[in-house]
DNA sequence: CGCGGGTTTGATGATGCTCAAGCCCGGTGG
DNA sequence: CCACCGGGCTTGAGCATCATCAAACCCGCG
């Protein structure tokens, strides 16, 4: 994106790099979110965990997008929940008031940031639309073709929060949906998994 | 808010007001949304139909919020969702272009908006959770209290699918939550609703 | 009176959760 | 080298929740 050499300048002068271990913390539920951070290798999560201990899966991160809690980065309000890194991680950290400050004095950073929210809360929706309308099958088949990464790079057992599933629904999920090529031809009675034509 | 005059004449001058009628639609499936539609009086909603026909409510609106489709209106991408009138309504219209004309032209409309689509985004977050971490009688309750008027101007019908549960099901946790004071001294051995503490 | 939209109720089956084992595999220490 | 451990994944049995289907009900209205 087009930005004068003054302007990166700029933002080089205000955004510090930081290194995160594998399960370290960034931000704690109650805590209010004082940097954004936007990942530039690894792989963060944004959960919640509720009175019996569980845990739900918000937003899954990846390099080269942004992780945190807006709504607390942006209101000051306490966050509800929490953010990590599930592998060691390196990300750009940048504070609200400098944030802010950029927004002032670079026109291109309004935009970018016009942009990214408006992508993220489309990203939302579509997320929103498929718990309303899909099976937990129809939902796991989905996050298999928006996001194939997530797959590769998070457990399983925090995919199926991230679906809102349980672990054992998951894998079954996903044998089920195996087993027609790897026991191709041991059950004689055997017609694949698509009884109800 | 903060207003010159010229600015509101420059509003006045590019909005136009509408009347829809009960059920009329305001933006059909696979339509791209040209207007954006603030509401002043009625009620509005946004769903999808699926290859059943069964519909599925995205978004309820009431007066004094924005109705239609953001992200068409924003992308000129093909709406997948259905945007019609539930009351008789009427709203203020603006087009995407006068829209950005107004974007560049007033200061404020850049912030309010930004807002808007802010709030919108924890609106949508706040939702999302519910969907991954409450039951459905939980998110009947949270929807009783988050938005008291959708229960009051939509049929349950509606309310059902908005909450992504059966018609029936909504209606069972209503009567099952209702009956406490309903038979009230009709059963000898029934103390009343607060047992604990 | 009959009709239509909305709600309720019951019966039944599917789906998914919970609990409890067991498995797999890589790592660590005896 | 093996025994053991922990994290993650799988599997099974039993149960709760919910969708579905079908019928009835309720009520305002022509």
């Amino acid at each position: 994106m087009p930005l004068t050499d003054r302007e990166i300048d700029l933002i080089k002068s205000v955004v510090v790099c930081r290194k995160l271990r594998r399960r370290q913390y960034f931000l704690y539920e109650g805590e209010v979110s004082k940097y954004s951070a936007f990942i530039i290798k690894g792989a963060m999560r944004q959960y919640s965990v509720n009175d019996k201990g569980m845990e739900h899966t918000v937003g899954l991160f990846l390099e080269t997008s942004w992780a945190g809690n807006r709504e607390s980065f942006m209101t000051g309000a306490p966050s509800l929940y929490f953010v990590d890194a599930w592998e060691d991680t390196e990300a750009l950290l940048i504070s609200r008031t400098d944030y802010l400050n950029l927004w002032m004095s670079i026109p291109a950073i309004v935009e970018m940031s016009r942009k990214l929210t408006d992508e993220y809360s489309f990203a939302l929706q579509k997320r929103l639309h498929s718990f309303i309308t899909l099976s937990s099958e129809e939902r796991y088949f989905n996050l298999e073709k928006t996001y194939p990464e997530f797959l590769q790079r998070f457990p399983q057992h925090i995919i199926a929060t991230y679906l809102g599933i349980s672990r054992e629904t998951l894998s079954r999920i996903r044998s089920h949906t195996l087993k027609p090529m790897e026991h191709y031809g041991t059950f004689p009675n055997y017609v694949g998994g698509s009884h109800a034509a």
